[in-house]
DNA sequence: TAGACGTGGAG
DNA sequence: TCTCCAAGTCT
């Protein structure tokens, strides 16, 4: 019998996988260690549509600040958030926190992918990986990578997101009983590094002789995705309202709902992503117009206008008065950091 | 189900 | 400067 798909990616992996913070090495036992499973769902909800490189340095901060469920599960809400401050997706910090309470109440994380599923923040891949990874489950795990590569072997060529059935379908006939986090991880390694989006690297596959979109030529072509929409531009103001000779600003918290949900933030004109702000200030008195920022949200671009008062007055309002020189711990979304950014270096 | 939801790096 | 998009989830 000639070597299966599951075959040739295992060998493969043995040799090339990545070393990662959160990852052992291929064929290690698992860990019977309950920061074994900690570690690999706080890996796989940091990298939920973000970059290794970008997930790095904070899952070493969480880690090192909080080494188990337990310790992160008696978290703060404002720490965790601030501690995600820059990472996106905000509504994840919100699940991840609310999933290691219920874990914690629980005794510790399920092994069951169909447990692991009913927990706040994990999708039916999450749930997979998780059961895969941490508990050597069989799971059929589908992300981006997998669906790229298995697009590509098979020449599934029916546009995403109708497709997405039978991509999993195709998936589930290639993943072996045994080494499920192996797997797992070597197709999403292979989908990161050789079987690319754009480019490729077919001279370097270990599935060249299996892949039948390599065979028909153009593999790149799949899967085929579904056309872009345009993104709105939008405009706004964040007020840069300090006292005490500029020492201090004046900082809300955003409800927990919506963009950056739950986050501490500049005082603004209640712009969104469906409309402009108003442009109206908070407080009345002699503001100072400090330029603008821009940012890019994945549904809309932003100009986000910021302007300055020194004030005796206490704004209208929840918020709290923070020390400017450590605007840095106040774990400002990227957004309100720019304009934080900007104020700083207009004010001196 | 399609739209909301961040960010930084690559090309 | 600009577009695309990276280990998705929730509603």
């Amino acid at each position: 019998m000639t070597a299966s798909i599951s075959d040739h990616l295992l060998a493969w992996y043995d040799a090339h996988a990545r070393e990662l913070p959160w990852r052992l090495p291929p064929g290690t036992p698992l860990p019977d260690d309950p920061a074994w499973p900690y570690r690999v769902w706080l890996s796989e909800v940091m990298l939920q549509q973000t970059t290794v490189a970008a997930v790095k340095p904070y899952f070493e901060k969480f880690t090192r600040v909080w080494p188990t469920v337990e310790a992160l599960a008696a978290a703060s809400d404002e720490d965790v958030m601030a501690a995600w401050a820059g990472l996106g997706y905000y509504s994840r910090a919100r699940n991840l926190l609310k999933c290691a309470r219920e874990v914690v109440a629980r005794g510790g994380f399920p092994g069951e992918e169909a447990e692991l599923r009913k927990l706040p923040g994990l999708g039916d891949y999450t749930a997979a990986a998780i059961a895969a990874i941490a508990f050597g489950r069989r799971a059929v795990v589908v992300d981006a990578n997998v669906e790229r590569v298995v697009a590509r072997l098979f020449a599934i060529d029916d546009p995403l997101p109708g497709v997405r059935k039978a991509i999993r379908g195709a998936a589930d006939a290639i993943t072996p009983d045994a080494h499920a986090g192996d797997f797992a991880q070597a197709m999403m390694d292979l989908g990161a590094q050789t079987c690319t989006t754009r480019s490729p690297r077919c001279l370097l596959c270990p599935l060249r002789g299996d892949c039948r979109a390599l065979a028909q030529g153009q593999p790149e072509r799949l899967p085929v995705k579904p056309a872009k929409k345009a993104v709105p531009q939008r405009r706004g103001t964040a007020f840069w309202i300090t006292r005490k000779g500029g020492t201090q600003v004046w900082l809300v918290t955003r409800p927990a709902d919506g963009m950056l949900g739950g986050m501490r933030a500049l005082p603004d004109d209640g712009w969104s992503a469906q409309a402009n702000g108003s442009g109206e200030a908070p407080l009345p008195g002699q503001w100072h117009d400090l330029g603008a920022v821009r940012h890019g949200f994945t549904h809309a671009k932003l100009t986000l206008e910021v302007r300055a008062l020194e004030t005796a007055y206490i704004p209208p309002g929840e918020g709290q008065w923070w020390p400017v020189s450590d605007i840095d711990a106040a774990g400002l979304a990227t957004l309100f950091a720019k304009a934080a950014r900007l104020a700083l270096a207009a004010t001196g």
